[in-house]
Order: structure tokens, then C-alpha cells, then sequence
DNA sequence: AGCACA
């Protein structure tokens, strides 16, 4: 911390962005999501399915809020990029081809105080509904959580309805341009290696992708070092490396799943390195 | 998914 992010010689150099980053997401330790859009009958096993194969992933429950027949989700991840990716990848993806709902992903307000218990069940139900005797069995698939703590969210779900309560009211069955919205929701966005580093890996950059572009792109970031770039079966990859953990994290929040003009694929795969890279 | 350089 003894030298901040002062400029090296880089021709490469054009400003720190960091007050002005593309997404700008600079805030947080929140590594829980909050998803809307479900649909009423929506089961914590279909929640847990679509997070389950996330990297990062811990934890999610689903929640009746007792606004009507609202329900929504939250996902937590063991940190905060794995949360991030999870959001980009998923936010906006068809749930119900049926009904046509989409899904909406923001990160949380506060990260859920409910902590994993290991062995027990990797998804919950809280149901505030006022029970009707017509639908009294929804939420009996698996573990309910009887711990008092189990409900910090319930802010979350108040301010987002405060907030954006087009979005989170019932886009389910209202929105007409959810129809434009076809993504699979089979896909991943990779972030593997969940031990930080100060080095990122970087894949699925396209067999165009040049270590000079990267490199502009890169050395918007304050802490950015070296470059490398090594072609392994056709598909080059990349190895960036800088000076602090959390410089390297905050451009693998900020790149994640970003889309160089030189792909001819999808957006690009950021991961740590699994070993920081060789001293210059 | 794909992780090298010493």
C-alpha cells in the first residue's frame, strides 16, 4: 500500500478509470443476489438448480413475500465476483418459455445472514404468505429454516419494491419485451480457480484477440503489470498480472464476460491464475 | 473448458 497506483512507463496508459469504470460496481463485499421475476409457482429446487453449477456458488432460498403471490430469490455465493458473474450470465434469461418470465438479477442489498450449514439443505423456503387452504403444500420440498435470523432480506425485498416496483411488481406477466430475451440458461460464465491471485487468466478471447488490444484495454486499471499472451490448440489465452489481489479482482469484476471487438465468440472468460506469474 | 513463464 506503500506506493498506491502510480503511473509505470506504459504507452499503453490512458487514464484510471477508477471513479468512472464501465459498471461501476466499486461498493461492494455483497456476494448475494436478489432474483425477481419468477413466477408464482416457482420451486426452491428449480432456484437451486439454476445456481447450483455456478462457480462460487453456496447457497439460495426462495421467499413468499406476501405481496400477493409474489416470490423471489436469493442466491448467495462464496464471494463477491462469483456473484457478479453468476448476475451477468443469468440476469434476463428466460425462465419460463411457457409464461414468458425473465429473470431478474440485482445484487442484494445485504448479504444473507443465513450461514451454510454443511450437511443441511443447499436451498430453503421462507414463506410469508398468509396461508389459503387451497395452496397450503408449496413449500414442503425440503429444509425450512426455523432460525430467527433467517430473514434480513425482508428489507431488501421492501426497498427494491420501493425502488423499481415495475420491475419487481409482476414483470412476469406484464412485460411484452421479454419476448426478445433468449438466452440458455445451461450456460456458464466460468470463474474457476476460486482462490484469489493477482494474476487473472483470461479465455475465450477469439483467435483474433492481439496482446496489444488486451493491452489497451488492461492498462486502464490501476495496479496492471504484464501482459501475456500464449495460443494453447488454436484458442489463445491470457495471462494478466498486477500488483495488488484486489486490483486484479476489481478488473475481473469489471471485464467479466465483456465482449472485445475482436471476439467472434462471447464475452470474455476472467478467472485467477493458478499461480501469480513469474517475476518480470 | 482452455492456466505459462521460472
Amino acid at each position: 500500500m506503500s506506493h498506491g497506483h502510480h503511473q509505470p512507463y506504459d504507452p499503453y496508459y490512458q487514464l484510471p478509470p477508477a471513479a468512472a469504470a464501465p459498471g461501476g460496481e466499486w461498493n461492494s463485499g455483497i456476494n448475494t443476489l436478489f432474483v425477481s421475476g419468477l413466477p408464482d409457482d416457482v420451486k426452491a429446487r428449480e432456484i437451486h438448480n439454476i445456481f447450483r453449477r455456478r462457480p462460487g456458488f453456496d447457497s439460495c432460498q426462495l421467499k413468499y413475500t406476501g405481496r400477493g403471490n409474489q416470490v423471489v430469490a436469493f442466491a448467495t455465493f462464496f464471494n463477491h465476483q462469483s456473484a457478479i458473474a453468476a448476475l451477468h450470465s443469468l440476469n434476463g434469461v428466460k425462465f419460463d418459455p411457457q409464461s414468458g418470465s425473465t429473470l431478474h438479477i440485482e445484487l442484494a442489498r445485504s448479504n444473507s445472514r443465513r450461514k451454510r450449514k454443511p450437511g443441511s439443505g443447499a436451498y430453503v423456503v421462507i414463506d410469508k404468505r398468509t396461508k389459503k387452504p387451497s395452496d397450503a403444500h408449496e413449500t414442503s420440498s425440503d429444509d425450512v429454516e426455523s432460525d430467527p435470523e433467517e430473514d434480513p432480506e425482508m428489507n431488501n425485498v421492501d426497498t427494491a419494491y420501493q425502488g423499481d416496483s415495475e420491475n419487481a411488481k409482476s414483470e412476469a406477466a406484464s412485460d411484452p419485451d421479454n419476448a426478445a430475451v433468449a438466452v440458455n440458461i445451461g450456460e456458464r460464465t466460468a470463474e474457476g480457480g476460486v482462490r484469489p491471485c493477482s494474476t487473472l487468466f483470461i479465455a475465450n478471447l477469439g483467435p483474433n484477440c492481439t496482446e496489444d488490444e488486451l493491452k489497451q484495454v488492461l492498462s486502464q486499471y490501476p495496479g496492471f503489470h504484464v501482459l501475456k499472451i500464449r495460443a494453447k490448440g488454436g484458442m489463445p489465452v491470457a495471462f494478466a498480472d498486477f500488483e495488488e489481489i484486489e486490483q486484479a479482482t476489481k478488473v475481473m469484476e469489471n471485464l467479466q464476460e465483456t465482449t472485445l471487438p475482436s471476439s467472434d465468440r462471447g464475452g470474455m472468460h476472467i478467472e485467477y491464475a493458478r499461480s501469480k506469474m513469474r517475476k518480470p
